[in-house]
RNA sequence: GCCCCCAUUGUCUAGCGGCCUAGGACGUGGCCCUCUCAAGGCCAAAACAGGGGUUCGAGUCCCCUUGGGGGCACCA
C-alpha cells in the first residue's frame, strides 16, 4: 500500500487506569515506528473518560514508562500541539456539540432507560439465547418528547442509531473486508447519563478532529470496528485506516494476559509491566527488539533489531494477524544480546544501580573493567551484582564445603596455598597473561588438575562457587587484596579445621 | 448462545502456486571447546490441523469441519 510511505499521523491512546503493559508497548511502538519511517507523527492521547477508574499516578508512569522505551511522542498532553487538548476529559464538551449533532441527523437519539431497565433486558435476552442487545424502545420517542424529559431533568443516553438491515464492512489492513449485518449490532451509548462521552464517540471525534490517519489498535476492539466505521460514515467523514492488532497470549498461549496471569508470572521473576523490567535487570533495547517481533518479522533469518533498524524496516503490511504467545526465555535471550553489544562505559553505567540497590558500593572504574568479563555471562543485569559482588568487599564468606582443594585434606591445602602465596607475591608483573601462566605452571608442578587448582582460587578470591574468568578477576583485584585473600582463606581453613 | 478473527515444529516466525525432500531463532537433547558460569562451534529431534475442491502443480487460492482466540457494559 502506497499510502504507507506517506506521513501517518498515528495516536496510542491509553486509558490511565492501569500500568504500561506489553501488550499497549508493543501497540504503541508500531504507532512509533510507522510514525518514524513515514516522517509523520506519533500522538500520545489520553482515554480518560471514565472518571471512576482513573488510578491516580498512572497517566504519568505511562509517559515515563513509554519514554524509558525510547518512544518520544510529537503531540500530547504534557507537550501540547495543533488539536490539543490531548486529554478527553478536557474535550467533554466537544464530545456533546458532536453528540448532539447526530442527533440532529438522525443518526442518534436519547435513551431514558434505567440501568436496571437494560439489566432486565439483557437477562431476557440471554434466556432466550439471543444476543443481549438493547430493545431500542427509545428509539421510538419523538424527538420534541425526548428534549422536553431532558428539560425536566430525566436522566438519560445518548445512543447511536444503528442500522437494522444490511451489512457494514470494515476495511482492515491485515484482514481485508470484514462484514458484520447490522442486525447483529447493538444501539451502543455514545454519551452516558453523567454526561461523558463514551470511547465509541470520543475516539471517533477526536480521531477526526486530529487527523488520524492509521488507527492501529488491539483486535479487542474489532466486534465494535463497524461501530466506529458507522460513526464516521454518520459524520460524512472518511474513515482512518483501520488496522488490528493481534492479542498477546499468555506463554502457555492459551487466552490471552490476564490480571492472574501477571501475578504468576512476578512469581518468576518476569512481568508484563513496562515499569517492573528496569527493576528486573532488562534492557529497554530488549524489550523493543522482543515485543517488536511478537506479531511482526522482517525477513526468514534477522532478529536483532535497534530501535533505528525498527524505523528503517517496518511495515505494516508484514504484521501477522494471529495471536501470538508470549514468551520471556525468548526475552532473556534478547536481553542477553544487547547486553553484550553494549559498550563498556555503558554498561558499567547501567549496572551501577544494582550494586547500589543492593548496598554494595562501586568504583566507575572498577565497574569498567568488570563490564567486558561479565557481559557475556549474564542474563539481567541484576545478576551482575551475584557474579561480581566480591570486588566491592573485603569480607569474603568462605564455604567449608568448598574452600579446601579438591582431592586435598586442610593440611594439603594449607601446604599448596602457602606456597602460592609466596610465588604470587614474588610476581612482578600483576596481569592476566603472567597469571596465568605462573598459576599454571605451579599447578603443573603440584600435579594438580585446573578444577582443582583454580577452583581453590576462584573461592579464596570471590568465595563463590561461579565467578568471572579467574585470572581476569585477580588482575583487576590487585596483587595486595589476592594475597590478602589468600592469607585469609588460610586462616579460614587453619580455624575451621583440625 | 450469538458475532468476529486466526490456523507452519513446544514457542516466535519465513513462506504471498513450481525456488519447500518447508528456512531461521528461542527452547530441548548430544558432541566439541573449557578454570566455574557463560559464550562459541558442530549435530539431532521437532511443523504445513483434517477433509473436499480449483490447478499441469497447493503450505501457499476457495469451501466445510475441527481447534484456538477475541468480543457481546452508562470500561477502554
Amino acid at each position: 500500500m502506497t499510502q504507507e510511505f506517506k506521513p501517518v499521523r498515528v495516536r496510542f491512546a491509553p486509558s490511565p487506569t492501569g500500568y504500561l503493559h506489553l501488550g499497549s508497548a508493543r501497540t504503541a511502538l508500531y504507532d512509533y515506528l510507522i510514525a518514524r519511517k513515514t516522517g509523520g507523527q506519533f500522538i500520545l492521547r489520553i482515554e480518560d473518560t471514565d472518571r471512576k477508574r482513573l488510578v491516580d499516578g498512572a497517566e504519568e508512569e505511562l509517559m515515563s514508562n513509554l519514554r524509558w522505551l525510547g518512544m518520544e511522542w510529537d503531540e500530547g498532553p504534557d507537550i501540547g500541539g495543533h488539536y490539543a487538548p490531548y486529554r478527553q476529559s478536557e474535550r467533554k464538551e466537544i464530545y456533546q456539540e458532536y453528540g448532539e449533532k447526530l442527533v440532529e441527523s438522525g443518526f442518534a437519539y436519547y435513551c431514558f432507560c434505567t440501568p436496571q431497565r437494560l439489566a432486565a433486558v439483557r437477562e431476557e435476552k440471554q434466556k432466550k439465547k439471543e444476543p443481549p442487545h438493547y430493545d431500542r424502545i427509545c428509539r421510538s420517542i419523538p424527538i420534541e418528547e425526548a428534549r422536553e424529559r431532558i428539560a425536566a431533568g430525566e436522566s438519560h443516553v445518548l445512543r447511536f442509531k444503528t442500522p437494522i438491515e444490511g451489512t457494514t464492512i470494515v476495511k482492515d489492513l491485515l484482514r481485508g473486508d470484514i462484514s458484520f449485518e447490522n442486525k447483529t449490532l447493538d444501539d451502543y451509548i455514545l454519551i452516558k447519563s453523567d454526561g461523558w462521552a463514551l470511547y465509541h464517540l470520543a475516539a471517533a471525534v477526536d480521531d477526526h478532529l486530529m487527523k488520524i490517519t492509521h488507527v492501529v489498535r488491539s483486535s479487542e476492539w474489532l466486534p465494535t470496528s463497524p461501530i466506529h466505521s458507522l460513526i464516521h460514515q454518520a459524520f460524512g467523514w472518511d474513515e482512518p485506516v483501520w488496522v488490528h492488532l493481534s492479542v498477546l497470549l499468555k506463554p502457555s498461549g492459551k487466552g490471552k494476559m490476564s490480571k492472574r496471569e501477571a501475578v504468576e508470572l512476578s512469581g518468576e521473576g518476569h512481568s508484563i509491566f513496562i515499569k517492573d523490567m528496569q527493576g528486573l535487570g532488562y534492557l529497554p533495547e530488549a524489550v523493543v527488539n522482543w515485543v517488536a517481533l511478537m506479531g511482526w518479522s522482517y525477513d526468514d533469518h534477522t532478529e536483532f533489531f535497534s530501535m533505528q533498524d525498527l524505523i528503517e524496516k517496518f511495515s505494516l503490511e508484514k504484521l501477522n494477524p494471529a495471536p501470538a504467545a508470549t514468551n520471556f526465555t525468548k526475552f532473556d535471550y534478547f536481553n542477553k544480546l544487547h547486553i553484550k553489544v553494549l559498550s563498556d562505559a555503558d554498561l558499567a553505567e547501567r549496572l551501577q544501580p544494582y550494586f547500589k540497590t543492593a548496598g554494595i558500593q562501586t568504583d566507575k572504574k572498577v565497574l569498567e573493567k568488570i563490564a567486558p568479563i561479565v557481559k557475556e555471562r549474564i542474563v539481567t543485569l541484576d545478576d551482575a551484582v551475584e557474579m561480581a559482588k566480591f570486588f566491592f568487599t573485603d569480607k569474603i564468606t568462605y564455604s567449608k564445603e568448598r574452600i579446601l582443594m579438591e582431592g586435598c585434606d586442610a593440611k594439603g591445602t594449607i601446604e599448596i596455598g602457602r606456597r602460592i602465596l609466596e610465588e604470587l607475591k614474588s610476581l612482578k608483573e600483576w596481569n592476566t597473561a603472567d597469571l596465568d601462566l605462573i598459576v599454571r605452571g605451579m599447578m603443573e608442578k603440584e600435579g594438580k588438575e585446573p578444577k582443582q587448582f583454580l577452583g581453590f582460587l576462584r573461592e579464596v578470591i570471590s568465595g563463590q562457587k561461579i565467578s568471572p574468568p579467574l585470572f581476569e578477576s585477580m588482575e583487576i583485584l590487585g596483587k595486595e587484596v589476592v594475597l590478602k585473600r589468600l592469607e585469609n582463606a588460610l586462616r579460614f581453613i587453619e580455624e575451621n579445621f583440625d
